[in-house]
DNA sequence: CATGAATGAGTGTTCATTCAT
DNA sequence: TATGAATGAACACTCATTCAT
């Protein structure tokens, strides 16, 4: 239902909750695009989803708890899509184009999601415990994946370690969304995906110096 | 209370507050360091300066208002260095250059007032009528008369409104400071300035194109 | 329902409840060997017993309405026990000894239940008006019948109130019981009824003086 | 002015705090005499003293706080009496049974608090960290004292350990006095005296056998 | 200048209970 | 017979704020 991805790939998770649990991940995520998540309160939530309080504390056991789901959730779709966008691209540079461009495209559409995971859930550290990390584990492990599939295949590099490479790549992808995300400004994502993979790839390449 | 710019020397101006009002302040920024603000609370800022509660609520209209007071405070010797150490650059450009190294140098020596000014205030609308607010404001202009007088000795082309210049500027030293402020990661600020200036004075100059 | 007191044999009453009553019943149970009655919960109780919280409330229409359940049902079995091990005892004084014995028996085997019936259960005057209390009295009633037949019979002494002996009987058992069940401390049933016994007997025969 | 004792020994204790403070102690006080301590509520306890509910936080930290700072202050006032009276008593047999009788007066006069020392707070292992336990060791440091001087100087048989000698002295006091406390029995000081200090005595003495 | 006492309005969380199916 | 969804009222505890002194 919130599918973003621009080539479907149904989800009908939703439709398997009742209906206050919906409402109320539906709250949520509207008082987060007003207000920070800290000063959302209970009562706030229960109302604008016109549910009962004690109801949100059965489904979700806490506000982090309800926080994470809805974090996990959106991440989840953001997998699922991805994977399905990554179908048919061969080579691991293309594949990691590719990715680089989904993520900045989520980062530049979904500002609240994204202000929360970079900056709100990092410093909390239930958080790596959390089912949002498994997913962020899952899409990391992912990464990992496709840089040594093209170390194997001789299209990357092999004289720096996997992780590092994944570190820069996300990391560069994080720096040129952070100031959009966090002052609400607009960023196109085609040239921000041609900025970071320009600079990055002509060094990762094997035959790069 | 102007401090003689001449000879540096730290400021007095705080003699002239009562003790009470030193200690909180002193108070806020130590917590500051060690947890975000809106989990701090008056009663473990007036423990921690030695005070009573009711003396702070007494100098600082709301916990807001004591946050700004600091912040404004800290702004504003931020400034006065500032004035300090323009002093004998000739060139609008140099001046620039050196007001570059001069911010990008306290965001990576103040992490905790640097996230608070670049995030937590900034989604107030009590900001823009705070002394906070004001400080940034006379630190704006002073950047706007540099450019101008940039332009007016030919310095600098005069075909790009001088307030766009001043937000390129600005937008360019915030965008390399915020990840490291954000994710207290160490930056250099030499390299920083330098890849800040290096980039935008090219386009800047009059004989640029 | 009426168990054949014959041939000893687990009673089967249980048979004629529903699984879901079984085994709410078997989880408070359960549930009070770990914790006292006022901390347990509704959700923890039809969590154990594997049921809904719903149907919990259907079968005792409150939670003290459970407890009592429980406790009138402990009772009926202590009481049928009693019954069965007195039969072939003769002697008014014998039959008090044996019950002397076969409650201080109960009292150390069963600490949690003990607990619940000397302290919680008595501060609560619906306690009164509860199927417990209802067992309770026919304990006490076959209590005055013995020593009744022990007045007619010449063997206890006419000249006190046999509505006093009995107090003071099971008054005697009481205090030796309480302080192990309340500190959870074991009890020597053979010792301590002998203490009683000794003590009362002596002054309840008819040529006692 | 919770004195209870018979011959004064002046404690203003009291005077020193503020109303508040008092009201709110006198309040849980009241309702302890009406009802157990759990079932007792923040809110109760602030309407019955007529002071909010934030207060009764700022001056006892949690509910159980302020129960042991209650209970605290009831035993040190049992205290101070306690040595009072023993002024000028001579033999530690003799300073025993005045102990005795102290204690079973106390418990026979406040049964409230007896119950709430004797049951509830021996549940909670908070309890061996509170100022409560404190006074309850300070008190019985001063029977092993007593003890000890019996011993020295030949009044009291020296092949027992003095620690097992208290215990047994405790045990009786409390075995004596508990079912009266719980089930609100009056009990005549000065017969279960006579019963504890005659059956324990004799067997205590240097030439006992 | 500084403080102790006091408060109103919440905070997230928990509970026993009800109802439609 | 049994359940999932939903709720009202309370729970202990916390907060920024005010006032008399």
């Amino acid at each position: 239902m919130a599918r973003t991805v621009e080539d479907v790939a149904p989800n009908d998770r939703s439709t398997h909750y009742p209906a206050g649990h919906i409402k109320v991940r539906e709250a949520l995520i509207s008082l987060l695009k007003v207000k920070d998540f800290n000063s959302i309160t209970w009562a706030e939530i229960a109302q604008t989803a016109g549910v009962n309080e004690a109801l949100i504390y059965k489904y979700f056991r806490s506000k982090r708890g309800l926080l994470h789901t809805v974090l996990h959730e959106y991440l989840e779709d953001f997998l699922e899509g991805l994977d399905y966008s990554l179908k048919g691209i061969k080579g691991s540079l293309n594949k990691l184009r590719k990715i680089a461009w989904y993520q900045i495209d989520l980062y530049n559409r979904e500002h609240v999601f994204s202000k929360i995971l970079l900056i709100e859930v990092r410093n909390n550290k239930a958080y790596f415990q959390s089912k949002t990390y498994d997913s962020v584990r899952r899409f990391s492990r992912r990464i990992l994946d496709i840089i040594d599939e093209g170390i194997q295949n001789g299209e990357i590099r092999d004289d720096i370690p996997p992780k590092h490479i994944r570190q820069i790549f996300l990391g560069a992808i994080e720096h040129v969304c952070l100031p959009s995300v966090i002052y609400d400004r607009d960023l196109a994502p085609d040239a921000a995906t041609e900025s970071v993979c320009n600079i990055l790839f002509d060094g990762l390449r094997k035959n790069a110096d």
